[in-house]
DNA sequence: GCATGATCATGC
DNA sequence: GCATGATCATGC
């Protein structure tokens, strides 16, 4: 049977690839053919192989078009505010082989020979929709430009040495900055022999990170003119360093001065009254304007952080996300979770000392939250959704007219508690249920924080 | 002094 | 008007 296209030239593929662009599995497959139990996760990208590009799936260490060499990849949107495109997820890659990654070179690896060049297939996920109905919405190929391809390598290598150490069954995804090291299996108990420990290792998989996927459906489709600063400005720094030596670098300059001396250092004016003063002024030491976002960080989804400490070296405050919508956290899952997506993410931290009027530059630390400290947080997500979806949320309105809630409080957990975060308590989102003591439809905006002792004793004192 | 509810300054 | 990155205010 003769195919719609010619699987040995990629330009072929490419272009009846993308004649998939706004239409759906649906329309683009004989659906009578695909049988009724293909509706879990993953199966979007079976049939887009069986049925439109007609070929069986393989999981060889061989891209999926071997001659053209392209590995094709399908991956769900969702979408922002501004009717903009944001991936849903990582994007997995290749299963890790930790018996024979210990082996091979990064140029010679499995990882660059399968996902060199890939073909991207982006489709709209809408809940509970069926998969034969998501529009596909993006579709191109993708090879990494040579700044980002040296910081894969670097993440490449490390989880490399990670596992030469005997040390696979301790990897983690926040441990790299683009290619991470994701969980990958029917469960999260499969697991994969490591070849110098006897522990076996949690099966992995190379991913992209979701900052990278972002950026990657931005510069497809053209969307990144002028948002982001740089760190790097060239790619020779990268031969010699990591990204994270580079970053802690630029802080060198800068330990034990008062924040009025590091504005004079660096020749610039920032409004000391702003909120956000300190995260300007870090801003300005990593040498990013501050109207930017800092590239390399949204890719690697790292989240930056400036923590005042007093004089006794504890927190001054508790650290804020953004605040939820009540009506999308109960339909929310853990593993799909924004909270859990927020607190996996690698953090930046840096801390001032408050001296008097002035602030000093004390310490700067990358980190990511402990795997053990993960189900804790779970737990305040899991108890707020409850408190939600129950109509529980105002325990009591005192005589000042405050009202205080049934959500977790800073005491009834070592990591994380839930807080008001909004203009003023006018400040309101819908309830997916009328809070049975008040009966209104609507709530002051709350957020997850983190507690500024659990940022102490784990960050800032280690 | 701490925990919690409430709010602020800025920029878009 | 709202998101972001925070700090303030008050009762215990």
């Amino acid at each position: 049977m003769s195919l719609p296209y010619n699987p040995e030239n990629k330009e072929s593929i490419i272009q009846y690839a993308k004649t998939l662009r706004g239409k759906t599995l649906r329309q683009v497959c004989d659906v009578d053919l695909i049988k009724n139990n293909r509706k879990g996760k993953g199966h979007f990208g079976q049939i887009l192989e069986e049925f439109f590009f007609q070929y069986k799936p393989n999981s060889g260490s061989e891209p999926d078009f071997p001659i053209a060499k392209l590995e094709l990849k399908s991956s769900p949107l969702k979408t922002l505010k501004h009717s903009k495109f944001q991936s849903k997820e990582r994007l997995v890659l290749n299963i890790i082989n930790y018996l024979e990654i210990v082996n091979q070179d990064f140029e010679n690896s499995t990882f660059w020979k399968k996902n060199a060049h890939i073909l991207l297939v982006f489709y709209l996920h809408v809940q509970d929709a069926d998969i034969l109905d998501y529009i596909i919405k993006i579709v191109d190929d993708w090879s990494f430009p040579k700044a980002d391809l040296e910081i894969i390598k670097q993440d490449w290598e490390f989880i490399k040495q990670k596992i030469a150490s005997g040390k696979a069954h301790e990897l983690s995804e926040g441990d790299t900055f683009y290619l991470g090291a994701c969980t990958k299996g029917a469960t999260s108990t499969t697991t994969r022999k490591q070849p110098f420990n006897e522990i076996p290792a949690k099966q992995r998989a190379f991913s992209l990170k979701q900052g990278y996927v972002n950026h990657i459906i931005a510069s497809i489709s053209n969307g990144n003119d002028g948002i982001y600063g740089k760190l790097i400005p060239n790619l020779a720094v990268l031969k010699t360093k990591s990204l994270d030596e580079i970053v802690l670098e630029k802080f060198v300059p800068y330990y034990n001065k008062t924040a009025n001396q590091i504005i004079d250092e660096l020749g610039i004016n920032l409004n000391k009254n702003a909120k956000h003063f300190l995260a300007n002024l870090t801003k300005s030491i990593l040498g990013v304007a501050l109207d930017k976002e800092i590239e390399e960080f949204e890719k690697a989804g790292i989240t930056l952080k400036t923590i005042r400490v007093n004089k006794k070296g504890s927190i001054k405050e508790c650290i804020s996300f953004s605040s939820f919508k009540y009506t999308e956290l109960v339909t929310e899952i853990w593993e799909d979770s924004d909270f859990k997506n927020t607190i996996e993410s690698k953090f930046l931290f840096v801390f001032f000392e408050i001296q008097d009027n002035n602030y000093v530059f004390q310490k700067v630390k990358f980190w990511n939250m402990p795997h053990d400290d993960i189900p804790e947080a779970k737990k305040v997500w899991e108890h707020t959704r409850n408190i939600v979806n129950s109509g529980n949320i105002v325990k009591e309105i005192m005589p000042d007219g405050k009202k205080a809630t049934n959500f977790m409080g800073k005491t009834q957990n070592r990591v994380s508690h839930v807080r008001p975060h909004a203009q003023n308590s006018a400040d309101t989102t819908p309830l997916p249920v009328a809070d049975k003591l008040t009966k209104a439809n609507e709530y002051t905006k709350y957020s997850f924080w983190l507690n500024n002792t659990y940022i102490k004793d784990e960050v800032y004192l280690k």
